[in-house]
DNA sequence: CGCCCCTTTGATCGAATTCAACTTGAGTGG
DNA sequence: CCACTCAAGTTGAATTCGATCAAAGGGGCG
């Protein structure tokens, strides 16, 4: 992993890009840049609270429990999306690797004291916890009110949105889209609020009517994108 | 509402207490402050994405829609709590009166400008935002995997700990709390993912078990916090 | 007093869960 | 190279929790 900002592939999108060229090099002896494995934490406790992050390659998922095991995943974070609570209070909840994960990461209180030293990092950053609010309160009316497959169809959306920017999908024959999804089933029902055999009903559903097929486990070819985008929120109608 | 900064009795928790007392007079001069009745917007179309708010006294609530009227409420905004999308994309989902309200409002170039100006007060909004999310996550634990029993509970409990610190509550005899929900049947529905026939059958339910007692429509006597706060998170034991 | 709206209550229905068995596939070692 | 294991996913049948449908209370206000 010999990086540097210079060939970051996701630098025009990640929140570095607010700062300015003069400074790239500074910014590069800061970072550290690690591999998680799918399943780990990405961080160890002591970390936990003391870094923040840039997903630079894979998937990462962040979730909440209650104490009884049941477990909800609240975020999942793709390349160039930020990780971390710059001044928050330390009781970060659990950010795990969904699948293989390449991540750039500096200490908290260096970044703090980035954010505070170049405004446009700033607004930028606040750009992006804002978005994390907004998905998070798109994921509630989902979770409130979206039937199963609905809630299938538009997890297969987000990740196809999510990933097309990257190299991570493969444009098959005319309009067909192949992805692998960043999740298993049990992670799928973990963020969908449902349980892995619905999980499975529902894929097979969505595969029948034709909008999706499912090639081995994780992979999946989209076949009518504007046909699953329906069924995302289709109503009762 | 001849209010002043100096007088405001939400000061010493909202936003603004990371401002210096020499600016007080000053910020007092760009605030504007209005009162919402009850089932109206806070902000009309012009306003939504130009100004910003502290709630001084009373409930607003945020929700987000799909097209055919389902309607997932996604935060409750108490006193001294922010409203607003500094530096964000123009999309603000609908922000309303729950009861009535009263703001403290600033445009929000005005209010950008003060953040950039103020290291102390972004670290204080950052901060705000980061509980926000943490609050938007627990609810989708709540949503994605709790009971309707446990639904119900949890919200009366977060009603009573954000209305305890004001004098919204009352403590009737030994330990019994009095509150006033600030949402219709209709609106914790939307709130909990439930429809208005569970949310009623729910309340019944605990308090025949004796958790709490039900006044008029929505007013509710906390008899047992302890076993309020089991139910919220029983498991399945 | 009577009207309207919100809430409660009851009876039935259905989508998703639960329980249980079966399939698949990747890894391991004989 | 095949038999075996173990985890992950699928499929089916029964169950259940909350939704839906329907009707009956309140309570505020003209």
């Amino acid at each position: 992993m010999r990086l540097t900002c210079r060939s970051c592939s996701i630098r025009s999108r990640a929140l570095c890009r607010a700062l300015p060229e003069a400074t790239l090099d500074q910014i590069n002896r800061l970072a550290r840049r690690r591999r998680v494995p799918a399943g780990r934490a990405l961080f160890n406790e002591d970390e936990a609270n003391n870094v923040v992050a840039t997903v630079l390659a894979g998937v990462a998922k962040v979730s909440v429990s209650l104490a009884d095991g049941r477990t909800q995943v609240v975020g999942l974070h793709f390349p160039s999306d930020f990780i971390g609570r710059p001044f928050a209070a330390p009781v970060a909840p659990l950010a795990e690797a969904a699948t293989d994960v390449e991540l750039c990461f500096f200490d908290r209180p260096r970044f703090e004291a980035l954010l505070v030293e170049h405004k446009g990092l700033e607004e930028v950053f606040v750009r992006q916890v804002t978005a994390e609010l907004d998905a998070a309160r798109e994921w509630m009316l989902l979770l409130g009110h979206k039937t199963a497959e609905e809630r299938m169809a538009s997890l297969i959306l987000q990740c196809l949105t999510r990933l097309e920017p990257s190299d991570c999908v493969a444009h098959v024959p005319a309009t067909e889209v192949r992805i692998e999804l960043p999740l298993s089933r049990t992670e799928i029902a973990q963020f969908l609020g449902l349980t892995i055999e619905t999980v499975s009903r529902m894929l097979k559903r969505l595969s029948t009517v034709g909008v999706i097929a499912i090639e081995s486990g994780r992979g999946i070819r989209v076949r009518d994108r504007a046909g699953l985008e329906r069924r995302a929120e289709a109503g009762k109608v």
